[in-house]
RNA sequence: GCGUCCGUAGCUCAGCUGGAUAGAGCACCGGUUUGCGGUACCGGCGGUCAGGGAUUCGAAUUCCUUCGGGCGCACCA
């Protein structure tokens, strides 16, 4: 909507011109402040310009009214325009919205190590990635869902040794020696139990079978995740493993060239050339490869996939990592500004205003399962998209768990509830419904129906700007519109209410395709 | 110390391509249709947009600076 007004204007000013909501709809749909930037070049007042401005619209049909106002240019679209673009909504279904960017990107997201399962913080990353691919799918791009899998190096080799010496301890009953660092938690115990009807007690003792074990475990955590990724609706296309990577190393570091060097024995790469604190440690001394080492074959990989763009959401504590690895894609060849790294930051959790504990058997983390068994997927989901994923976040768990208007999922789903109900209440066939017009309205009516076709610039905005939240947001107001609507106007038996249905209907398809962005589903009945 | 993200109502957060009177939910206080689901609606209370400076018609939004906080600063992943 906000695109066609926008061409006309272009077509116009013969450049992009501003266009914004004003706070006050009684100013009309869109207005710009465009002849105050204009002002100084044409040296005259910006009230005289925008009288001007607005004059010259009399004749559009697109507006029913173009008015200045202090300098301001109002926009009102004309019951026209917006019936006929409410038609079309209507008759795209789940598509409208949708668009025709072309573009191929490779999304990485979520890599969490198969060393145990999901963390809280895990979950904000695969919300937001998952958003993101829904958005950008919606819009028309060819993305493809990656999850990184990091089978090789010191933490499979912690996890054979966790696993060996966790069943030792809990299931044999012996006195085990615990090393500086290893994962504990309840899921290797369980592991540690299959280990035993699988291999026997004896696989638990022999230190030969480590690597053995760990592979098998690691194949195991790793269903886990994806399982508790499915049970929030995330899915991914295609999983790469670190290890598989390896055969490729030779010509990997044939193809950086000068970008690495041999000093001590060790291979560096010279990734202070481009912006990094110092050169890194790709090889050590004893010749078994660092973690950036696995980054850079995978970098080379994803980029001989031949992508237009690449995108990765890691969590924040990664972020002094970004430099190294795209001076490494520098010196691959490739153009490292392609790569787009998205951080996603902290996420602690609170239960009634106290810090939220879980299982002394799970350690301190909190464990993405456990919230989504507490709150369920979808209010997770709802939560973490609805704030900017740059922000530390806090909050609270019961403040999720209560079904009144505080649950921003129950208030968005209850006006979708409320509209289907209406529909099925009445005795209008959807043919009446949709073939009659939407003219007359009131200011209320004429506001419900603008927001709720506001629908796919919302989705471009988001996700060209990486703002998920925007969604959310979104759809809380439009919902607030609804309820208020509702208790303003009586529908049923009205002689308005094919076209006030057709208006709902609009609405409940926003409200529904919305939330499907954000993998939720819209319920016609609570 | 260096890098980076952040600082908006008592709390959790929106608003940031510079624009009209800074918003929402929670909390607290008070109301509401004999009308389609009250899981809703309305009103009140509550702000030095962390402090200071700069840019200009105009700054929560851009820039500089101070203060405060998170996260990094490995031959760990």
């Amino acid at each position: 909507m906000k695109q066609r007004v926008n061409a006309l204007l272009r077509d116009k000013f013969n450049c992009d011109v501003i266009l914004e909501k004003p706070k006050d709809r009684s100013f009309g749909h869109f207005a710009t402040p465009i002849a105050f930037s204009l002002a100084k070049e044409l040296r005259k007042s910006p009230m005289a310009i925008a009288e001007e401005i607005a004059t010259s619209f009399n004749e559009s049909e697109m507006f029913s009214a173009v008015e200045s106002v202090k300098g301001y240019i109002n926009f009102r679209l004309s019951e026209s325009f917006l019936d006929e673009y409410a038609s079309w909504a209507l008759s795209h279904g789940d598509q409208f919205g949708s668009s025709d960017k072309k573009g191929s990107i490779l999304l990485e997201f979520v890599s969490a190590n198969p060393t145990g399962p999901l963390h809280i913080g895990h979950a904000r990353g695969a919300v937001y990635g998952d958003t993101m691919l829904r958005l950008g799918r919606h819009l028309g791009y060819d993305i493809t869902a990656e999850y990184y899998v990091n089978d090789a190096g010191n933490q499979i080799d912690l996890l054979g040794v966790s696993l060996q010496l966790e069943g030792r301890s809990s299931l044999l009953g012996e006195s085990v020696e615990w090393p500086e660092k290893y994962y504990r938690g309840e899921y290797l115990s369980d592991l540690a139990k299959e280990v035993v009807t699988l291999f026997g007690e004896e696989a638990l003792r022999d230190e030969s079978r480590q690597k053995e074990l760990a592979l098998w475990a690691k194949d195991k955590i790793l269903a886990l995740i994806v399982e508790d990724l499915a049970a929030i609706n995330v899915h991914f296309d295609t999983f790469v493993g670190e290890a598989s990577l390896y055969n490729e190393w030779d010509r990997v570091m044939a193809k950086m060239g000068e970008g690495v060097y041999q000093n001590e024995g060790k291979t560096f790469i010279r990734s202070s050339d481009l912006g990094d604190d110092h050169d890194r440690v790709v090889v050590r001394e004893d010749g078994r490869p660092t973690y950036l080492a696995g980054d850079i074959i995978y970098h080379n990989q994803k980029f001989e996939r031949g992508y237009d763009d690449y995108i990765n959401i890691w969590g924040a504590d990664h972020h002094g990592y970004i430099a190294r690895v795209k001076a490494a894609i520098s010196f691959l060849g490739y153009d490292s500004s392609k790569l787009e790294v998205l951080l996603s930051q902290m996420v602690s959790l609170l239960k009634d205003g106290e810090p939220f504990k879980m299982s002394k058997r799970a350690g301190t983390v909190i464990l993405m399962s456990d919230v989504v068994e507490e709150i369920g997927a979808e209010a997770l989901r709802f939560m973490f998209a609805s704030k900017k994923c740059d922000t530390a976040l806090e909050f609270d768990i019961e403040e999720l768990k209560r079904q009144d208007s505080s649950n921003p999922i129950y208030y968005i789903q209850y006006a979708h509830a409320r509209i289907q109900t209406l529909i099925s209440k009445s005795e209008k066939s959807m043919d009446e419904i949709m073939s009659s017009h939407l003219h007359g309205l009131s200011a209320d009516a004429d506001g419900l129906l603008f927001e709720a076709l506001l629908l796919p610039e919302i989705i471009e905005d988001a996700f060209e700007s990486r703002q998920a939240q925007k969604v959310p947001d979104y759809l809380k107001v439009l919902a607030g519109r609804l309820h208020k609507f509702y208790y303003d106007t009586r529908i049923i038996g009205t002689e308005d209410e094919a076209k006030l249905l057709k208006l709902l209907l609009v609405v409940a398809l926003s409200i529904k395709t919305g939330l499907s962005l954000l993998g939720i589903q819209a319920k016609d009945r609570m």
